[in-house]
RNA sequence: GGCCCGAUGGCGGAGUGGUGACGCAGCGGACUGCAAAUCCGUGCACGCCGGUUCGAUUCCGGCUCGGGCCUCCA
């Protein structure tokens, strides 16, 4: 391969809805951000999706041979269970519920959010940033913009959204003539304002509540994210990510905010603030749905990595299944979807080990892709060109999956080095193909009644019997642990797998 | 009610103005005592009605169905 640069990055930016070419504001060094969980709950299936976009974002940047700043928050404070400004916190609500302090709650879900993260290989971010840890510069941000922007009721602080130029243009416009499903807060002056500041409940004490200038309460939500991502990477930045379901409120009300600061108290100052967002694109993923619709938290019912993982799944074919589809479309969840990612992965995982177990060097451990470029095979080469022109083009996975799986099955190529291009390829995909085993995959459900060792004793039993031409017997033994969920397989090196569940789950 | 999006084989999911990727399932073969697993091979689809075009799944209009946002949400 002669070319050894890259395809120029083009990302999908929400506010201009049309792919554009990437470049980052400093070159060589790209600076992202994304809106991270309420830890009130565990995250669900859907949540997650979000997280394994962004990742694969930062690794097609670091593809690029960009350095990438990774912020990505953990809301902590700030959300309400209900209607627009007068509802209960979720963290308030969630503690009370589980009599738990509300920062017990928050570090247990935080928790097990981050050993979601881990479990889907999601790189770390370069830092979590904590919404608690930042309410003192909340309120130095929000006493600037407060004097043009924004204006006081009993129940809060308000930003007025007509001081802004184009609120909204991200949404595509919004009608406020519109109804609203909810009774609007008395006073607001238009019906997108939102909350700034939220003002305790007279006579009530909450877990949560910091002193301010507009008396004791708690941040509005958007305001997080616009002062974490200015402290963090300034504005502005490069990428700001998150759900679809941003895109018409959460985002908007974030670009009013950094409008309203950088009018008021940019350095050096800057009058055009009109086209000013704080980020130069906005990306949304789109939603993980079912027969019902999309996964919701406040909605309940919903799937959690944990309860795949009891049910026998391993988290890693989850990630294959969200490469499987563009993060740009909704994803149909099911058991027979999660199924078969898991399925195509245990094939992936067993080429790969096939590869390795013929591999002569370990030159593909970490394969530079600057020097895979230039040198690569003949019959090889054009798989990475074609790899690299898919995550090119806007992320588009699904269309790089296959060539993985058209290097593993390639012919007549020396082994080194179609693994050295598989590594590459995984760089990208983050599936671990290189140290995951087929013994990795098999994962016992929890509804498993039979150990390993039990398991283990019966295919004994079932050897000799096979040794001995007793048939029928052995035959019955495999039929036995059919009825355990254990299904035999002779000519696999495992021997056993778990069968999978037919329900959801 | 307002705004927006989608409709591709059994399921998931790419893509294209003119032979419709890929994965899983299915089917056939190899292997096996028989299976399973694995490997090889393979059949099956562009919601409906018009329009533009030499030609539309792809462009335009209408319809039907589904979904999202307008509350918190990835």
């Amino acid at each position: 391969m002669s070319d050894a640069t890259p395809s120029t990055m083009r990302l999908f930016n929400s506010l201009t809805r049309t792919i554009e070419p990437f470049a980052p504001i400093e070159p060589g060094h790209a600076r992202v951000y994304s809106c991270g969980p309420t830890v009130y709950n565990y995250a669900h299936l859907g949540n997650l999706r979000a997280y394994v976009f962004t990742d694969t974002l930062r690794r097609a940047l670091l593809w690029q041979g960009m350095d990438v700043t990774h912020i990505i928050n953990i809301t902590d404070v700030g959300h309400l269970t209900s209607d627009a400004d007068a509802g209960d916190d979720k963290m308030e609500a969630a503690a009370r519920a589980s009599a738990k302090s509300i920062w017990d709650i928050a570090a247990h879900y935080t928790q097990a959010f981050k050993s979601n993260i881990a479990a889907l290989n999601i790189l770390d971010p370069s830092e979590w940033t904590v919404a608690t840890d930042y309410v003192p510069q909340m309120i130095d941000f929000a006493a600037k913009i407060a004097p043009a922007h924004c204006y006081e009721l009993d129940s809060g602080l308000y930003f007025d959204s007509s001081t802004v130029p184009d609120y909204g243009a991200l949404a595509g416009g919004r009608d406020d003539a519109a109804h609203a499903r909810i009774d609007p807060v008395a006073g607001k002056r238009n019906p997108s304002d939102f909350a700034i500041w939220r003002k305790s409940p007279p006579g009530e004490q909450r877990q949560m509540e910091w002193d301010s200038p507009w008396g004791k309460g708690a941040p509005g939500w958007h305001l997080e994210c616009s002062v974490m991502s200015q402290a963090r990477l300034g504005h502005p930045f490069d990428i700001h990510t998150g759900g679809i379901d941003h895109r018409e409120i959460h985002h908007p009300n974030e670009i009013a905010q950094n409008q309203a600061f950088h009018a008021c108290c940019a350095t050096p100052p800057d009058a055009a603030t009109a086209g000013f967002t704080g980020a130069r694109w906005w990306m949304h993923n789109n939603f993980l749905v079912d027969r019902q619709g999309k996964m919701s938290k406040s909605k309940g019912g919903f799937t959690t990595l944990f309860s795949l993982i009891d049910a026998g799944i391993h988290p890693l074919a989850y990630r294959l299944l969200c490469l499987g589809a563009h993060y740009r479309s909704e994803l149909e969840f099911s058991a027979e979807g999660i199924a078969a990612a898991l399925t195509r992965l245990k094939r992936l995982v067993m080429g790969v080990e096939a590869l390795k177990a013929r591999a002569e060097g370990v030159t593909w451990q970490s394969p530079r892709l600057d020097f895979l470029r230039a040198n690569l095979h003949p019959k090889l080469a054009p798989l990475l060109e074609q790899f690299d022109a898919a995550i090119a083009d806007d992320l588009m996975t699904p269309r790089a999956l296959p060539l993985l799986e058209e290097a593993i099955a390639l012919k007549k190529v020396p082994v080194d080095e179609k693994l050295c291009l598989i590594a590459a390829f995984d760089q990208l995909l983050g599936l671990n193909l290189l140290s995951l085993t087929r013994h990795d995959l098999r994962l016992a459900p929890k509804s498993a009644r039979l150990t390993p060792d039990e398991i283990e004793a019966q295919l004994t039993l079932r050897r000799e019997a096979r040794a001995a031409k007793d048939f029928a017997r052995s035959d019955a033994i495999r039929d036995t642990l059919a009825g355990e969920g254990v299904e035999v397989m002779d000519g696999d090196p495992l021997g056993w797998d778990w069968r999978l569940p037919t329900a959801a789950p």
